[in-house]
DNA sequence: ACAATAAATGAGAATAAGTCTCATTTATTA
DNA sequence: TAATAAATGAGACTTATTCTCATTTATTGT
């Protein structure tokens, strides 16, 4: 794990330190969007609090690191990987949790035509989209704590 | 404009008091999605700064009020109106505007379809979703400041 | 219309997320 | 391995939002 994130900051030309081995094996160790606090939590205290946010922003300035608002106004960030294909993301609503979901292939095509028609009728250049859905877990959900 | 406003508090059983009234036209007037920042000075100091943000809770609390995060992580407010159709959001990284858009209805058919797919692959019980949209507005956006 | 009561407000204190400062430590490179 | 530039930790600072509490305002029954 150590490996990955070493090889990650040195692909993107970042020295390799301590605080950002640890951050990145933590976002890579959870896999899934995670709250600050609960990165912090992960951290165990191993990073300082100004450290964090600032490796936050240095992942974010090389664009491996995607970062959103749930519905409850916390930060969730989240790894961007070159195997991890683009996404959506489901908020459950009860206990917070955040689920990356993939969308079919029609459907993309279909949001990509809508959104040309968007760029027309706005006049704007539209870099990026995401579709947010919010809901329940059900009791079987095995997502939910 | 202070009519819609009486009646829209009045009709939702929340007591009608100068502050909401202020608050409610200058979202009326507005008309558009507002950060609460531009809010403040629309409204000029009239309403305290702690009044505001209880106002604003109270409108979400009757469901007429919507709250969502911009991309550069500023709090943005929008009324939901009974003939404010369902619609979505298309974000300017340059001037911060925030533009209400509407898709093809059938867009919605197969993002409809979409959400009952993912519903149950992770069963959940989806209960609203959004589609936000980020880009720049080209020079003759004018929508663009 | 009026008094009694409950609810809402204003002002500023408190909280919390995120940024900044600066002295110290660590990584890079030659 | 030494010199230098960059990163870190600790805590101060900033800013958005919430909370507290004394005062004001709206509502309701008469």
């Amino acid at each position: 794990m150590s490996q990955s994130s070493r090889k990650i900051l040195s692909e993107h030309s970042v020295s390799i330190t301590n605080p950002r081995i640890l951050v990145l094996e933590a976002l890579l160790e959870e896999g899934n969007p995670i709250t600050i606090d609960e990165l912090q939590s992960k951290l165990e205290g191993n990073v300082a609090k100004s450290t964090l946010y600032r490796v936050l922003n240095d992942l974010k300035k090389i664009n491996i690191l995607n970062e959103f608002t749930s519905p409850d106004n916390s930060t969730v960030v989240e790894l961007i990987l070159e195997d991890h294909s683009h996404h959506h993301h489901l908020f459950c609503s009860d206990c917070g949790e955040v689920i990356d979901v993939e969308l079919s292939e029609e459907f993309e095509l279909m949001l990509a035509k809508e959104i040309e028609k968007v760029q027309k009728q706005f006049n704007f250049e539209i870099k990026d989209h995401r579709v947010e859905m919010f809901g329940l877990c059900t009791e079987e959900c095995s997502n939910c704590k």
